[in-house]
DNA sequence: TTGTAGGCGTTATCAT
DNA sequence: ATGATAACGCCTACAA
């Protein structure tokens, strides 16, 4: 026996007025007497109706849909402890966003090869997408894109011909290592990459650049090691820096937390003390910054809310199509622990300006 | 200039044949020749069309989407660290098995009031959904379950009327409380619990139970303090429960790891020594819980894979309505570290049968 | 192998 | 204030 799902149909049949009158009632439209709105409305609840999203969808052009791409970062061999939560945090800013304005979120994880179909299946669903950054090529961004409207989200600042939001991880960078300059006096440092050519990495690298080259400091052209964003990427790069170089630096800027954990791990291993002996600082300020030993400093993103901006600047887009380009670049603050040398956690952030 | 979207129409004049052999060739099906599919397929990436989600499902009923309900747990005062990583862990388990079969998530946080219009809303969207326990009333799942399959996640076991997919809160607890009784010899304890009527907490407490009372143990008809499954709930329950006990426990079993985390710094507050002074074990096996100094000994739930298994119950489920009712209890395992008493980590993973 | 045409459940445009 | 009736873009018997 099939589901028989009752349809505007027999709402209208049965409350004795057209499908049109059915319609405006539940779209609260205007355009009708108060007794049938009441008429109306008592048959739907009798009735249990639910407007198929698709029709509505079909007709009215608009799915109440927000579709969110991101890349697959929990694949194969990294464990657990290593899946960013970067993401989860965005979505949940997205979902909020999303629902306070009648809308659900739809998401889909990129996985390599299979990313484009998914990405365009997503996007014939929704009515915008909003695409975490690597999580899809420039091409095929370009192709969905002249489909449905799409906000970037991270990635480098400075990208043109869509709309999107990032977090200032250049000037959190620069504000960390000014502190590390100033505060501590620190003059050796050593900076331990993510994947390289990652945006995030990059930008990082060049603010923590800035800074030294703004304090006279000589600051060399490449990370002195390269990881891969996880904590065993990080305790190798540390392993590498430390065989690599011939004495120990001041204090090392690691791109992000988890890698970080890993490298504290590699000095608490070979018993040097953290800051004692080498400062160390991350990047993220993910929930474990707190609470590893020595507590980490680190630099704090908005992840939630550039999920909800993101989802925000596509619904104006959405009722405004002909709207000038928008680009948000949320501020990112410094949280000032342990690790890099500071005495009795203050735990003070300090913003970004 | 409106976006002037290309249809199926526009694939079969270009390729002149009809609409039915390019909805033919698009869906794989059969029935046309090598040639004719070359040239369509050429076309469609000449135009780079993208077939209509809606018309699709409009007329196929089957829109590819699986939605997901779940409960609001980021509310206005909870900090960021208190927000919970179980859902965001059942999204990605159940992002993968959908993506997997061609499908997409919708998500939706029922917040309190507005929760039931969401849910329809969701409804109304996807060809079935996953929703968590206690994001909808018993009465607006009925109603929404004869419009579409539904599935519940996690929960009291023993459930009826909805397929149901569950963690074995209660064997976990009973194993882990049992290692307690027959490793460690404890013999005084104390539980505290989540939020009041909250069937998670409730089975834990009740595994508690049967543990004890079959080792001889008696055991309290409630809990001994309760929290709000938040880092800060653990801390307030903890002081509560240290304010009403003559003396210490030998060890505090709490209902899950952020309250025991909490619970923790109080204990570290007043100078007390875990495990030397008083033992604790929490529960989830959060990312944390490793981190945590001592080391949390803990249940761990296969949260990913309630998401995956959740989803894929819902397919099976989508493909035949007619099958029995289905319901999965998931295994969950003892994660053995410092904080129970046990002497240098083992990190054995003991299996619960 | 290919085409024709009706239907899917709403919305929206005209009338009335 | 209400009602007919085209779209909307695709799928799918049924024919050819």
């Amino acid at each position: 026996m099939l589901p028989e799902v009752t349809t505007i149909y027999d709402v209208a049949r049965r409350s004795k007025v057209s499908t049109a009158t059915v319609s405006r009632v539940v779209r609260g439209g205007t355009g009708y007497s108060a007794a049938t709105r009441d008429r109306v409305l008592a048959v739907i609840d009798e009735l249990g109706w639910v407007p198929s999203g698709a029709a509505r969808q079909l007709a009215s052009r608009r799915a109440g849909i927000i579709g969110l791409l991101f890349p697959d970062l929990l694949t194969s061999d990294s464990s657990e402890e290593d899946s960013p939560l970067f993401v989860d945090q965005v979505i949940r800013g997205a979902e909020r966003a999303a629902t306070s304005a009648g809308d659900a979120v739809l998401i889909a994880a990129t996985r390599q090869a299979s990313g484009r179909q998914l990405a365009f299946s997503v996007a014939s669903k929704a009515d915008g997408l909003v695409v975490v950054a690597r999580s899809l090529s420039q091409a095929d961004l370009a192709s969905i894109a002249d489909r449905v409207p799409i906000v970037v989200l991270a990635g480098r600042v400075g990208r043109r011909k869509f709309d999107y939001v990032a977090a200032d991880n250049r000037g959190g960078a620069r504000t960390l290592t000014s502190h590390l300059l100033e505060v501590h006096g620190y003059r050796d440092f050593a900076f331990i990459a993510g994947l390289g050519g990652s945006p995030d990495s990059d930008e990082r690298f060049a603010g923590y650049r800035e800074a030294l080259t703004g304090a006279g400091v000589a600051a060399p052209e490449k990370p002195d090691a390269e990881g891969d964003f996880t904590e065993t990427g990080g305790r190798r790069a540390m392993e590498t820096l430390l065989a690599s170089r011939p004495r120990l630096p001041q204090v090392v800027v690691v791109a992000n937390d988890q890698m970080a954990i890993g490298a504290l791990a590699v000095l608490r291993a070979g018993r040097l003390r953290v800051p004692g002996d080498v400062a160390m600082t991350g990047f993220d300020d993910i929930a474990l910054a707190r609470h590893v030993r020595p507590a980490l400093t680190t630099v704090r993103q908005p992840m939630r809310e550039m999920g909800e901006v993101s989802v925000r600047l596509l619904l104006e887009r959405l009722a405004n199509s002909e709207a000038p380009r928008q680009s948000v670049v949320l501020p990112t603050s410094v949280v000032l622990r342990r690790s890099c040398g500071c005495q009795d956690p203050p735990s003070v952030v300090q913003d970004v300006a």
